[in-house]
RNA sequence: GGCUCGGUAGCUCAGCUGGUUAGAGCGUGGGAUUCAUAACCCCAAGGUCGGGAGUUCAAGUCUCCCCCGAGCCA
């Protein structure tokens, strides 16, 4: 049974931005973290690429809706790639096959009865894609989230049978673990309580989109398409279109990691439609913090959007997924802060870890003929592995349960105690005796063992800095990722050579070659504003 | 307006079921050292724990009221 976890699909409506960015590396860590340990992974992501919004968007371009989407699409690929985001699918909701598998669905749902047709009559924020409670009647108000004015609409729609799922909902969000963190439960629970109306599902006159078969006139609300897609991206391109196929693919999803804002979506509307469909509902629904930068929020107006892609070009894929992950407690709002983010990466990064690593180098080839130095004959008991195996411990639990952050600290304390170890040791002094060889070989043995389990513990983490640790160390790159990100035909397999293994006190070979230092992480130096 | 979370050192936050001089990281100041990416290691300053009242032998830690911020619902 694969480890599924899925990002949102990300609407096309514009390019990707950080937030986007944040919960995609974030389902990376935790996709990469499930294959070392051994599980077969489907990490899925991808694009929503229908609705009224977008139709808009790409006329206001001048393109068409699909060239608008292609383009979007392709951009977010790109990204990803650019990322190492190891996502094994990439859906897009408008692939031919996503719109089968809707019709799939939906013929389920209808067949269950819960389907009604309805007049849907209210104020509707196209870039919400959504109704509002304005009073009817009345003037028209802007939306108050994004400031434009509502448009009445008045049409028959098809809607489904929330209401009918209320008992089953209630439980659902009730039982533990399934909404987390734990803090945003009670949230879900009142809105359920408050009684679940039966929602619209459907649109009139809508071209951009998938036409509900046998409703002439109609297209799917961008939402129900959007959520069957995470069952169209478990299915084989060479899979015929059977809903049935889906428990052998993947399905129940383990997680859905979204941002807080689509909780009610993901943990109220799509399990009740799943329940319709007689397909089993997914184990949990991670909804994670906003970004905020200097403690304001982000957006067009104030001029102070943090661009992904500047990010990437400027600062590099390590340093920023280590800010967000070992920074911001997963499942909080996280505040970004220049000064905060080029004083973590350097003191961490550079400083801690990557000079522990290249102090060590340097010493053990100056004077042990570029080689690692023998080990002494006893020392699994080595206060160094002690505190590695502490890590690991701490690593294992705090990944299991998205804690990047102490995790993070974990692997981090383990680095600070080796530089403490060798400040103690001081193997420069030693060395200015012969007699003491043997005793600065093992103390050096011991903290470049100690950098490569740094290393291979920050693997699911910064999996491109722990490539370049292994690499001063002699030490092949363990492998997290997939070949093929987003092409995969099957679920990832276990990687090799395999990470618990590597996870053994002593696995460095005395005597051999230690390529020439080069400091694997740089210090950031930020004249400007990002 | 109702409900839910927060308000602890300059900054970001830990502080479980109330109990010795309130902790960590970053930042700041000082010391030590030279293997290393002006890095590492050690030490220090810094808080009337949002305000007020109460319960208690004892309260960031429980109760009530108020102020401020965020969110959900109306």
């Amino acid at each position: 049974m694969p480890y599924t976890l899925t990002t949102p699909l990300y609407y096309v409506n514009d390019r990707a931005h950080l937030g986007s960015t944040y919960t995609t590396l974030a389902c990376d860590a935790i996709a990469r973290f499930q294959r070392l340990r051994g599980e077969q992974v489907c990490f899925i992501t991808g694009c929503d690429e229908h609705g009224l919004k977008i139709q808009r968007t790409a006329e206001a371009a001048g393109l068409s809706p699909q060239d608008h989407c292609d383009r979007i699409s392709e951009g977010y690929r790109d990204l990803w790639r650019r990322w190492q985001i190891s996502n094994d699918r990439f859906i897009r909701t408008t692939h031919p096959r996503h719109r089968q598998v809707v019709e799939a669905f939906f013929a389920r749902v209808e067949a269950s009865g819960d389907v009604v047709e309805g007049r849907q009559q209210g104020w509707y924020c196209v870039a919400c894609e959504e109704f509002k409670d304005h009073p009817p009647g009345g003037t028209a108000v802007d939306c108050p989230i994004h400031l434009r004015p509502l448009e009445w609409r008045d049409e028959l729609n098809l809607f489904f049978r929330l209401s009918r799922y209320q008992r089953q909902i209630e439980q659902l969000v009730a039982q533990p673990g399934f909404i987390a963190p734990p803090s945003r439960r009670r949230e879900v629970e009142n809105f359920v309580a408050t009684g679940l109306k039966d929602f619209s599902i459907s649109r009139q006159n809508l071209p951009w989109g998938i036409p509900v078969p046998g409703h002439p006139g109609h297209t799917f609300y961008v939402w129900f398409d959007a959520l069957v897609g995470y069952l169209s991206a478990l299915l084989d391109p060479g899979d015929p279109i059977d809903l049935n196929l889906l428990a052998e693919r993947g399905w129940p999803a383990r997680v859905h990691v979204i941002g807080k804002d689509i909780l009610r979506f993901h943990a109220v509307f799509w399990p009740a439609m799943l329940l319709s469909a007689s397909l089993p509902l997914p184990r949990s629904v991670f909804g994670h913090g906003f970004l905020t930068r200097e403690g304001q929020k982000m957006g067009k107006s104030l001029g102070n959007v943090l661009d992904p892609e500047v990010l990437l070009d400027r600062c590099g894929r390590d340093a920023v997924r280590w800010y967000l992950l070992r920074d911001i407690p997963f499942g909080d709002d996280g505040d970004f802060q220049q000064q905060r983010f080029s004083d973590l990466v350097n003191n961490d990064l550079a400083n801690t870890i990557g000079n522990l690593l290249n102090r060590t180098s340097s010493m053990a080839r100056k004077w042990f003929e570029g080689c690692v130095p023998p080990a002494a004959a006893t020392d699994s008991s080595h206060p160094l592995a002690l505190a590695a195996h502490q890590a690991h411990a701490t690593v294992l639990e705090a990944m299991e349960s998205f804690d990047f952050r102490r995790a993070a600290e974990a692997i981090l304390e383990l680095a600070t105690a080796a530089n403490g170890y060798l400040n103690e040791r001081a193997p420069w002094s030693l060395m200015k005796r012969e007699a003491n060889r043997a005793a600065v070989g093992a103390d050096l043995y011991a903290v470049l063992e100690t950098s490569r389990w740094v290393a291979v513990l920050l693997t699911p983490l910064l999996p491109d800095l722990a490539e370049r640790m292994l690499a001063q160390l002699g030490w092949a790159p363990i492998q997290s990722g997939v070949a093929e990100p987003g092409d995969r035909q099957t679920a990832s397999l276990p990687p090799e050579p395999d990470w618990s293994a590597s996870l053994s006190w002593g696995l460095l070979i005395s005597g051999a070659a230690l390529p020439e230092p080069v400091p694997v992480m740089q210090r950031l130096e930020l004249a400007t504003p990002l």
